[in-house]
DNA sequence: CACGGTAAGTGGTCTATACAACATACTCAA
DNA sequence: TTGAGTATGTTGTATAGACCACTTACCGTG
């Protein structure tokens, strides 16, 4: 993508906003460029100056670009969260942690949302949401459960996914254009369940972790609730502290 | 603030944004409830859309509303999670949660570094350390105990004060000139031995989280290796994760 | 050379308007 | 009663233009 398509179905500004976002990746803009101003853009592009204004604004709040009044608009520096703890999905922490990640499907299905899960994703109740309940292995251990809630357009999709063999967060960012940006997390320590305990092999009584994390995409717009329960042996969960905050 | 001041330094959509700010916060707009639309907005405040949209947007990116099309702009849930990646002690923890925070000083005195705690603190084995045992209450229930090994020029000069009443974290930073930046904190579940158990009035065998926590002044260095036993039934850990990639 | 003013370029704010897309409640006919 | 259609109200997208505030570079004057 590299034109802006009017009579597309995409808005146009979400049009520009990718095809700046490509030229930042692929960094023909690299960090602490200046990026074309506004009204450059809008007469490269044929667009008002408002829409490209949307388009620069979301990659600023993205954290991708930032801008100072009278100077510029400009590539920022690769590094959101370097600190922070990242937003990593079970396949990725594990990787990261020197371990093989392998996953079996325990189900995968679509199914009415309930009410903890609707008012988590802001969407009503009974509404349809993609149900799907893993075994999560480390060097084929069985190290958690996680059951995820998916609701966003066009998530009836992933039934028809390989989810054993792929990441489920790689596939929404690359197959299903949904970017996810951050999360919310929580973890309490707990005991297994029969059923649980049973599908990680330890004893019922057990210690485990849960977690329940609410993922979102763009705009604050919550696409997953996920709860897990983690072996309590064989998992810590890392996170960094700063001081200094923001308000 | 409670109405437009158009003469004003502060830009329009700024003080439409902090009016409806304040409503949210004094609970005239509760959590879940609709705000005015858009053009109601325009006509109360005699403001153009574009304005007033500008107002709500910012208010959508803080996560302090949400819209829908269609539907209309609400007020979000409470998110416990913007304030909670802070590095906190117990005692601004416990205030943050709407709780109470209370201690009980179970031992503090001096003692020489054992091998795992002068390897996080990196100074010699048998260096002295301030050591630090407190039972940690949130509203008059046990809910932590806090072992606490600290290291720093000074630090013998813990030994006078009066930990039972005023937060640890705050002497440090006030009396002893000891800025804290960063922690790196590891969570992990596990069962209340005996001795734990007692001291929080739970059976043994019970689902408890422990953290063990490094907390580092400036340039990187550490003055706290803290090990917590908290109480699974009554404590949750939040924490906001943020994707490092820009997809 | 030093300083101040100016012009040009940037993002920041604001208005007015139009139509599209979507959700909901209502009406009316089968 | 049920269903389809419609009216209305909501947010979403887009345009064109205006003026403001700030930054920078340039230029002329002292």
């Amino acid at each position: 993508m590299s034109v802006i398509i009017r009579r597309s179905a995409l808005p146009l500004y979400y049009q520009l906003k990718e095809i700046m976002r490509g030229k930042i990746l692929s960094e023909e803009w690299k960090p602490g460029d200046q990026v074309p101003s506004e009204r450059e853009l809008c007469a490269t592009y044929k667009l008002s100056r408002m829409t490209v204004r949307q388009a620069i604004m979301e990659l600023v709040n993205e954290g991708v670009c930032y801008r100072e009044q009278g100077r510029g608009t400009f590539v920022a520096q690769r590094k959101i969260a370097q600190q922070l703890v990242r937003l990593t999905g079970f396949t990725e922490d594990i990787r990261s942690r020197g371990q093989v990640p392998s996953t079996q499907v325990l189900s995968a299905q679509l199914a009415p949302a309930d009410e903890m899960t609707a008012e988590r994703l802001r969407i009503g109740v009974g509404q349809p949401v993609f149900r799907l309940e893993r075994l999560r292995l480390a060097d084929g251990e069985p190290l958690a459960i996680e059951r995820s809630h998916l609701s966003f357009e066009g998530c009836e999709a992933l039934v028809e996914e390989d989810l054993e063999h792929s990441s489920l967060y790689r596939q929404l960012e690359s197959k299903c254009g949904i970017p996810l940006i951050e999360a919310d997390q929580e973890l309490e320590a707990g005991l297994a369940g029969p059923e649980d305990a049973a599908l990680l092999r330890i004893a019922p009584g057990s210690a485990v972790l849960y977690t329940r994390r609410i993922t979102f995409t763009d705009r604050n717009q919550p696409v997953e609730y996920a709860r897990s329960v983690y072996r309590g042996d064989k998992y810590t969960f890392f996170t960094h502290l700063k001081r200094e905050e923001i308000f």
